[in-house]
DNA sequence: CATCTCACTTGCAATTTGCAAGCAATATTC
DNA sequence: GAATATTGCTTGCAAATTGCAAGTGAGATG
């Protein structure tokens, strides 16, 4: 057995106490999947920061710190947002890539992004990103999905 | 000073480590106003479930319990989601309103919901709503806007 | 005045987080 | 091919947060 396959088998638990039936309600239940600061950050990389790495999302801005990060992507991956792959071409790397699932989940962000972008003060977002959204929500959602599909076809033949 | 006037004084302090600057990049930014599970539920209490009053809250199923009820609400306040009132007719009563600022959230959390509600098999939302919010989302969003206008309206008159 | 309701506050045990090390499995360098 | 990096985690703890149960004080109620 590889270390590479022993992921997500200790560590802290979940995150709070969602282990049981944080579902039915929809806010409830996407609060079970993403309603914890370090998932919502990690899907943001994923989504779209095009990140794919563990050692990338390590380098955030956001210091989030190394056996949460472990417990987050156990966590994602555990709840169908992401698919964790070992790198062919380096054995000892494992990448994450985003399912439809959490792909599905872009036109919120985006929406979630267009109202920070008007009520945070510091935002570091172009009016032009809430602009674009705004007179064309599909086509900026459909650029985001494709950026995506770039990453991924950017990367080694994922194992398994 | 009345009992009505101290809240927020005390108990547990902010959510995790969201006293400095979770500002700037927008999906931060949001994770710092509602990226715990509890802010989260709260707002849809107030947006979605026309609740008000700090007992409806605490009523609410996923029974948040009593200090941390009152440490959200107070972070709700203190970013600006929320406004708290002494109800004029009972004067031991307080109610909170959703701002502008936690309204403008409706479209994000309407998209979520319609993610919730594809991805969750247990979903107790009906088909009716994601079909309705992607014809119309507009219309849906006006929809939800006027149910918190009417809630509102039947409030009494806000102290202070 | 006695009692009840409401909105919190307080104390404390149980979890969870954050930080700093440690570690096994490749990769790379010499 | 042995020594040294890298990478992706795991572990141990102290510190912070949560959850639970039990107050508390202001105001309403009878």
């Amino acid at each position: 057995m590889t270390k590479a396959d022993t992921a997500g088998s200790a560590g802290p638990s979940k995150p709070k106490g969602w282990n049981k039936e944080w579902n039915g309600c929809p806010v409830r239940y996407a609060a079970g999947v993403f309603g914890d600061k370090w998932s919502f950050v990690l899907l943001r990389d994923v989504l779209l920061h095009g990140k794919r790495y563990y050692g990338e999302f390590q380098r955030s801005e956001e210091r989030i710190s190394t056996n949460i990060l472990a417990n987050r992507l156990a966590h994602l991956v555990e709840t169908g947002m992401l698919t964790r792959h070992i790198d062919s071409t380096s054995r000892n790397k494992v990448f994450y890539r985003p399912t439809a699932k959490s792909r599905a989940l872009i036109p919120a962000f985006l929406g979630v992004m267009v109202w920070s972008t008007e009520y945070d003060s510091c935002t570091e977002a172009p009016d032009s990103f809430a602009k674009a959204f705004r007179s064309d929500p599909k086509g900026t959602i459909a650029w985001y999905e494709a950026e995506i599909d770039k990453v991924d076809a950017a990367l080694p033949d994922p194992e398994p």
